[in-house]
DNA sequence: GTGAAAGCGCTAACAA
DNA sequence: TTGTTAGCGCTTTCAC
């Protein structure tokens, strides 16, 4: 096992003291251009890089941002991390990530251990945000920003979608195609976020003078298989459904499936659209449309925020809203 | 800004010195019981946690692993670093994730941070391997292992699929069924992994006797469009093929979309098998047949592996292949 | 049981 | 230009 060599052996070799070494390494304060030759060399020739640790230890900086993730599987979070990946890397951040499960003990937990590592900024992409979360990260004063959440109740600053408007433009378009009867698949019922997209839902529905119809709305999670089950506890419910709004684009696909398998069609007979669609969208034969959210532009965006935060050395509230794209693809058809 | 309190004012305000504050937070050394229930009074009071820069620099341990991505977009990579979680999580290690976009000096200078900040090892999962990246490896003395790659030319310890196998696999499978007639759309040329599995399909044909026909074979990207687009020059090219091998599902779903634009029937007419099948096999109306790899497992058997040679301090070659599972669901069918 | 003190490897203020 | 030295916050001998 070749040993790491230290700044003190190259002093050593060089017959200089260490602080000239540093002053070269880091180009800090005036060296002879002969020294730093004979410096540079021997750096060269033992291949010594500089202990992170120790220099940070005396810097007080890590230059390491903490992310906790409830969960990789999905599409989301990859892109949202690949988006936050894009950003750190023209700064000079690592990324620490720390997977939880969604298990708030785990959470918790991390957010210490990231803390003591002496991370810079936290960001937390976790499913829910709780007040429990609020607490800890109160506790600390150190930059946090939330994914996802709207965090702004407890005055964490977060990025995140709007999912109010999302479901209520996509029932609006709907309207606008003429329909009346359209049914919503929804996400489970202890998801804040699926919660708003059935809030704008319900309200663009009110707002076009359209009464609420019960039966036309269920919830479930957010799979393919739970979007077939539903849409045909829906069709079974209600004959004269004509188009349907599933909360994401799984769920989107099922349902399709599933009209298919009872022998309608699909977008003449009913027309499907899924909010929060991805890249499942374009996998489906009959190509789905959605509402699309860019989860790069919230990795972006989140990491921006950060890295303001932790170079302003500011805690104050912000919030962004990343904007959306409806796709009207084939899985909807207008009745006028 | 609260700032963090330091060992020396929990001491102070404990009126001991601070290796027995050390002693308390670390259960080292005998403490009288009277003055480490004060200590732990203290800790609680002022919420003390200890700098872990400052511990890992006396140390020398730092308890990270750095990983190297190359991309996070596709079904695979979020899913292996969820398996290395898995694994991490029940240690104490944490992660430091880089993602390069698949550039070599972005992946060299990544690797040289990583061992700057003294992580203890590092998991590689690169799109490609080269020698460049194994001498930067081999200069520094520190446990890597590679994801997906063989790497045992250059002795670095790799888990990897055995993609000669699943190629051979599955055209012994269709052969099995009665096909001689079986397409081939190969991933892109530069792909090792993907050669592999070419490879695997040739020599397979050739066991079973059959002539390959370069008409049946054409290489492509491993995306859905590129599935459609190569599954018609395909078609175009020979019209009795029966059977077609995709690189991946994405491939796999496309080639199915362009038979049934086609006019032709899957399965009946035209048989469609995957290799590397992931989720997105079952988001297709029709199911897709596909042999399928475990990333998770790619991820936990990689973080295994690296604990292991940490832990041991080897930095002897191993190797580990993830076994495979063939899965026919719809879009196979037999002919005999 | 407890404390003093020597590192760990580096930065930066101060002297020379 | 360069060197000396005092930290950074913790662990760990070695004495007492």
């Amino acid at each position: 096992m070749k040993r790491d060599i230290s700044i003190v052996e190259v002093a050593k070799k060089a017959g200089v003291s260490i602080a000239t070494v540093s002053r070269v390494f880091n180009n800090s304060g005036p060296v002879k251009e002969s020294t730093r030759k004979k410096i540079e060399q021997i750096i060269e020739d033992t291949g010594y890089y500089p202990n992170m640790l120790a220099r940070e230890l005396a810097d007080k900086k890590t230059s390491l941002i903490g992310m906790i993730v409830h969960d990789m599987t999905g599409e989301g979070m990859p892109r949202t991390i690949n988006g936050v990946n894009d950003i750190l890397e023209s700064s000079d951040y690592n990324l620490l990530i720390a997977c939880t499960n969604g298990n708030l003990e785990n959470e918790k937990r991390q957010f210490e251990i990231f803390k003591s590592k002496r991370v810079e900024g936290v960001i937390f992409a976790t499913a829910r945000f709780t007040k429990e979360h609020a607490e800890v990260i109160q506790k600390y004063s150190i930059p946090v920003v939330s994914l996802l959440q709207d965090t702004e109740m407890f005055k964490i600053p977060f990025v995140a979608f709007n999912n109010y408007d999302l479901g209520k433009e996509a029932t609006k378009k709907l309207i606008e195609m003429g329909h009346t009867k359209i049914g919503f698949i929804g996400g489970p019922l202890q998801s804040a976020n699926a919660e708003e997209r059935y809030k704008g839902y319900a309200d663009s529905l009110q707002e076009a003078g359209i009464q609420l119809d019960n039966d036309l709305v269920i919830n479930g999670n957010f799979h393919i298989e739970d979007g077939y089950n539903k849409m045909k506890s829906l069709m079974e419910r209600s004959k004269n459904i004509t188009a349907v709004i599933t909360v994401n684009d799984g769920v989107g696909i099922g349902a399709i499936n599933c009209i298919l398998d009872m022998g309608y069609k699909v977008p003449e007979e009913i027309s499907v659209l899924a909010l929060d669609e991805t890249v499942l969208a374009k996998a489906s034969r009959l190509k789905l449309s959605g509402i699309h959210y860019s989860y790069t532009e919230l990795g972006k965006a989140g990491a921006q925020m950060i890295l303001r935060m932790i170079e302003n050395n500011r805690l104050e509230f912000e919030k962004y809203v990343v904007p959306y794209e409806i796709n009207m693809r084939e899985s909807t058809s207008d009745r006028n």
